[in-house]
DNA sequence: ACTCGGCTTGTTAACGGTAACATGTTATCC
DNA sequence: GGATAACATGTTACCGTTAACAAGCCGAGT
């Protein structure tokens, strides 16, 4: 193995020096179009790979974005991950990405593990933090930005919606059309903090809104897949003509219920309504459609890497900027 | 903004020299443990933050393995990567995540871009590359795995199965319940490579076992979706009574289809039978179950991080590991 | 008491870039 | 033609950590 190409022995073969040669790798105006093309031609002729670990070391600017979400696997925070990275591409920030597994211990974790990687910004999933995890990031002074909520008490700036909000339109939803016996069906207490907004606020909408008191469901620890959410309904079984709708803590759960009630032969809408929450792929093609609620977890992808530019280029005040959610009435509501 | 806490400030307050904080701070068993604990109490009462760019400059070891997924929104691939990820976790590695898009010069110019930060180890899926792409990584001499793929001429270790074998067992199951006339949807020529791999198993498969001429139904480019999936059935229409069994890329194609057949009132599997690929939840838990093959998404991740961990203990030969695809019989056949 | 070896700590230099400043070189103007 | 500006390149030192080697200290063995 011979040893690795340095910007050294790129100047030495052009007969120019190394900081020539940085300058002319990094479009450097100051270097004649000459220079820079010929070191170009001898970099690629000797197969020099540039070191960002140098640089970044140097500069003290590492380029690197750090992201924390509960889960890759979940359609839309893989969407707000694709989103972010598409929309951020082009400024030449990298994205180092950890999942928490919807815990907070792990989060605190995974953002001490990162922050000695340098980032110069912190992406996380939510406003529900450990005090070691706020303090960590208060004292290293770097933007944060928190999505997928509006936290009483951001730690910098927010791209989010209300959970509750949306949950609350869903429920009135559900009350205009007759149904007043409602469970929700979502993880176990603790674990996902966005579901037990979610959860919270259906139980505070039912009573408002003068509906039954609303059943709580537990459908396992977070985070809860399709399956889980069949398996409710099936342990559920006779006791489900109880309730006249379901209101599910995702798409995934209400799909999953919503294959159960079939095979049970529950009519869906007609016995029961089932909601979901998302807006994910299935309970737009599913059949029938299930009623949701879209967060346009892309948009907040985007809109993260929208809030990013503006704090590299220098902004000063936090940003707050709420995503709209909105109801997407389905065939199942 | 302070600056920042370094070594430096941690031996001048313990009252030792930097050398002796790094060892204390790294486990290095040649310092007393008295002196490890103040060290500790120290850098923890400064908040003292370690900086791996820095050690990753200095031992030219950069800590990250360099990962490429076509897409990150894809189950699958998901499940692979939260597999890695687990596994990994434990020696200390970090992940380098790109996505290829399911296109070979975006993973060209990912690799180029992900090399730049010295990873320790490179992981990509599928078997196919550009040019550059390999002459790139071969002259970088670092530990590759290709996975998801059995490639015949491997840049190193393989982690995979081979999808046309899958097919074929797919291809048979259906030919032995008396399926004669094939069609099989999936994604536009040329992007999606696993994808025409199985394409062209199924074409070569029905021949072989004497069936019709199977059709070839273009869902749209890649990643095709549930929607394209619906969305290809629709546009069918009549026509779709020529066929007897519709065999899809994936199960996310197939559950769209399969709800499509449903809103137009086709039989499945009375008149048509269904396949898909992948044995994602929404395979398990549609009503009917959708015919799928599993092929281990996690399993695949998990036996990487193993390789690697092979490879990072000093390990010679490439490694060939076959993970096993398995036919899942549903309902939809 | 003296030597030797083991244990603990310190010193020096280097990893590959680049900011800041210094210097050389070529046009531009009166 | 000489001064001045504009452009192009070079020099020096340093970013935070650690490998390699040097050195101090202490107890055991003779």
């Amino acid at each position: 193995m011979t040893a690795r190409v340095t910007m050294r022995d790129v100047a030495q073969a052009v007969g120019v020096s190394p900081m020539t040669v940085s300058r002319a790798l990094r479009d450097d105006k100051t270097v004649s179009e000459k220079t820079r093309s010929r070191v170009r031609a001898v970099a690629a002729e000797l197969g020099y790979v540039y070191d960002t670990t140098a640089q970044a070391f140097r500069t003290q600017k590492s380029g690197f974005v750090a992201v924390t979400l509960p889960s890759v696997n979940n359609a839309n925070f893989a969407d707000t991950f694709r989103g972010l990275s598409e929309a951020i591409a082009g400024s030449g920030m990298q994205i180092l990405l950890g999942a928490t597994n919807y815990r907070l211990e792990k989060e605190e974790e995974l953002v001490r593990q990162l922050l000695t990687r340098n980032p110069e910004a912190l992406v996380l999933t939510g406003g529900n933090h450990t005090d070691a995890t706020r303090s960590l990031i208060k004292a290293r002074g770097l933007p944060v930005i928190e999505m997928w909520d509006l936290p009483p008490d951001p730690l910098g700036h927010v791209v989010g919606f209300s959970n509750a909000d949306a949950m609350a339109t869903l429920v009135t939803h559900l009350a205009a059309s007759g149904r007043r016996r409602l469970a929700f069906v979502g993880a176990s207490e603790g674990a996902d903090l966005r579901g037990a907004e979610r959860r919270a606020s259906v139980v505070a909408t039912a009573q408002k809104l003068g509906l039954d008191d609303v059943a709580v469901i537990d459908a396992g620890p977070a985070p809860v897949s399709m399956r889980h959410g069949a398996a409710a309904v099936e342990r559920l079984g006779a006791r489900l003509s109880v309730f006249d709708a379901l209101v599910c803590v995702s798409d995934t759960v209400a799909f999953g219920a919503l294959s159960e009630c079939r095979r049970m032969g529950i009519d869906v809408p007609g016995q029961l309504a089932i909601t979901g929450f998302g807006h994910f792929d299935v309970a737009a093609v599913s059949d029938p459609r299930i009623t949701t609620v879209d967060v346009n977890a892309r948009l907040i992808g985007t809109e993260v890497a929208r809030v990013l530019e503006t704090v590299f280029s220098g902004a000063s005040a936090p940003l707050e900027i709420e995503v709209a959610a909105r109801l997407v009435p389905g065939e199942t509501s």
